[in-house]
DNA sequence: TTGCTTGCAAAGGATTTGCAACATG
DNA sequence: CATGTTGCAAATCCTTTGCAAGCAA
């Protein structure tokens, strides 16, 4: 697909929308962050990096970054929206830990044609699918199994 | 499960909460409503058959309803939950016509079975999943097909 | 100049909460 | 009487929009 900055700037110049400095950063941004990131928190590492940039800045240029096909809008559910790169990494699906937040992505193949299938069942035409699981991670089963052995009754958490 | 109004009652008791008219008014238009009804929706049934009530008293008895295992929300990335019963039907997921928004029914032992072998693969123990199939519903593509045959050029939907 | 971009504040939509009035055991 | 319940309005939370000021071609 080659580079990012130049896929964002290629859809732009193909939709008459003018460049700037602050979209550049946000996407650099976005790039560079780590995926799944909530607005909120992607907010955050722009602030860092541009201190003067206004929310409706990120949230529109992150919708630009979707259009672009660089991006995909992802929904765990938690009411926020988090995003994740499109074009360095095949469709996956997610595996989400409800005590740690953890996100293990999964490879989807089977699903995929299972799910083509259910779809051919009914007389669809399959556009898209959304699917998370949610678990509890090996890491925090431990921990809870730990506190669950050493906790005092009554003792929350 | 037995009779949802016992259930439901049974719940409260259980739970030190008391019944209401109200309340039972509710449970019972949700019992009538058809499946996958919107907040906004059932509202309006609920105002039909009780026009004093308010909508924090449709949320606060959904959410008592969920608690006693009648109701699942769903959420079909829409901005507004959903509900479905739950204590007569077998869990499954969902295939939604994203032109007229008719929703089917997915029996999904398969793909459960699959989901569980992904979470074990990599060591998360399953809690729950949410699973959407997007697509367009036979009579939706018919139609289109039909109006995309006999739409003039500029013509819009 | 002309039109796009931006930050800010205001508006929106869904949901929750505070509270005084009310009901009911 | 004592508590729990309710409707209403206000408050939240996330997201979008309106707008005047700023910039760039």
């Amino acid at each position: 697909m080659g580079d990012p900055v130049e896929v964002f700037n290629g859809h732009l110049r193909s939709r008459g929308i003018r460049g700037s400095k602050r979209r550049e950063e946000v996407l650099k941004v976005f790039l560079d962050a780590s995926s799944h990131l909530s607005m909120a928190e992607l907010f955050l590492d722009v602030r860092r990096r541009c201190p003067g940039m206004g929310l409706a800045t990120v949230y529109r240029t992150m919708r630009l970054i979707c259009e672009a096909g660089l991006a995909d809008e992802i929904d765990f559910g938690d009411g926020t929206k988090r995003f994740e790169r499109k074009d360095n990494q095949p469709h996956h699906d997610h595996l989400i830990c409800e005590s740690c937040g953890r996100c293990v992505e999964l490879d989807d193949g089977e699903i995929e044609s299972l799910q083509a299938r259910l779809a051919d069942d009914h007389g669809f035409t399959l556009t898209r699918h959304k699917m998370y699981l949610f678990g509890i991670c090996p890491d925090c089963r431990r921990q809870e199994e730990g506190s669950r052995r050493t906790r005092k009754v009554g003792e929350n958490r």
